[in-house]
DNA sequence: AAGCATTCCAACCGCTAGAAC
DNA sequence: AGTTCTAGCGGTTGGAATGCT
């Protein structure tokens, strides 16, 4: 249940709360000092049980009335993103990845937005998960992961490999958040649609295709060429785009080069 | 085996918005 | 209307785990 790090007893310092002239106060505060860092397993057993019995909210008078010394904020986060037993721990899957991309691309860093069309995911950990690994890209890339080049890498080279896989697996994600909105992405072995209507009242409008701009990227040809990088050396002509200088960009950023930093295999590395 | 570098993620911080008083 | 409290958000950091030399 919890990591390596909060079970540890306790490596988290212990700092005083901040006290002012009044030695009433200053000897209440002292008692009543704040711990900080990795939480220990008998905290986390006190918040879970509290929690269980009285529920949650409230939360610095929870970690009062729980005996906790912690903020209210701590106790909160610790539950949001660790204790709720809803919480799904792991690597994300390859819809997870997908669906990440896709949102971050047209909501940005609204990553607790994003994490309400991942069950189980917190944002905490889809915020992690960006800038770990896509920023990772990106930089390797000599780009911004915000920049319209990045996003378009993402959009004909990364997503479309997600989408397939996403199609040779078993899926919750896809199942529960995909399921009944119209959505498109062009994977290697074709178009790839799902439909759902989850997102329809959060002006989630589609997948990635509905929107691209082919002669932005088209004219982006040059750097991408410029990039001794390869994305997909088996990329297939089927999720190329139509645009036939496009296709040449793609070509052109897929052949011949000889390291593959973000092939297939790494991304199934990172799961 | 040891030391160093890098990766990853839990936790913290500062800030804001809205509710309660 | 002003103040305080609470919840939530996004950015950042510390340190354990892992990889590399």
């Amino acid at each position: 249940m919890a990591s390596s790090s909060s079970t540890q007893p306790s490596s988290g310092a212990t700092i005083p709360a901040p006290l002012d002239d009044d030695p009433q106060r200053q000897e209440e505060e002292a008692e009543t000092e704040l711990r900080r860092g990795p939480w220990t397993v008998d905290e986390d057993l006190t918040l879970v049980n509290y929690i269980a019995d009285n529920g949650e909210g409230r939360w610095n008078s929870l970690a009062r009335c729980a005996g906790l010394k912690r903020t209210g904020k701590s106790c909160r986060l610790r539950w949001l993103n660790y204790l709720r037993p809803d919480v799904k721990r792991g690597n994300f899957t390859a819809d997870d990845q997908l669906l990440i991309l896709d949102l971050h691309s047209r909501w940005g860093n609204k990553w607790s937005k994003i994490a309400q069309h991942l069950p189980g995911r917190t944002d905490n950990e889809i915020k992690n998960y960006w800038r770990t690994r896509v920023q990772k890209h990106a930089k390797q890339l000599n780009c911004d992961a915000n920049s319209n080049k990045f996003k378009d890498a993402m959009k004909y080279l990364w997503m479309p490999r997600l989408a397939d896989r996403c199609l040779q697996q078993p899926s919750t994600t896809r199942d529960h958040v995909l399921s009944g909105h119209s959505m498109g992405y062009m994977g290697s072995s074709g178009l790839v649609t799902s439909s759902s209507d989850s997102f329809a009242s959060d002006s989630y409008d589609g997948g990635f295709y509905a929107n691209a701009n082919m002669g932005e990227i088209a004219n982006s040809g040059d750097w991408m060429q410029e990039q001794n990088q390869v994305f997909w050396p088996e990329l297939n002509q089927s999720c190329q785009p139509q645009d036939s200088e496009l296709s040449g960009w793609v070509q052109g950023f897929s052949g011949g080069l000889a390291e593959n930093f973000w092939s297939l295999e790494d991304i199934w590395k990172m799961q």
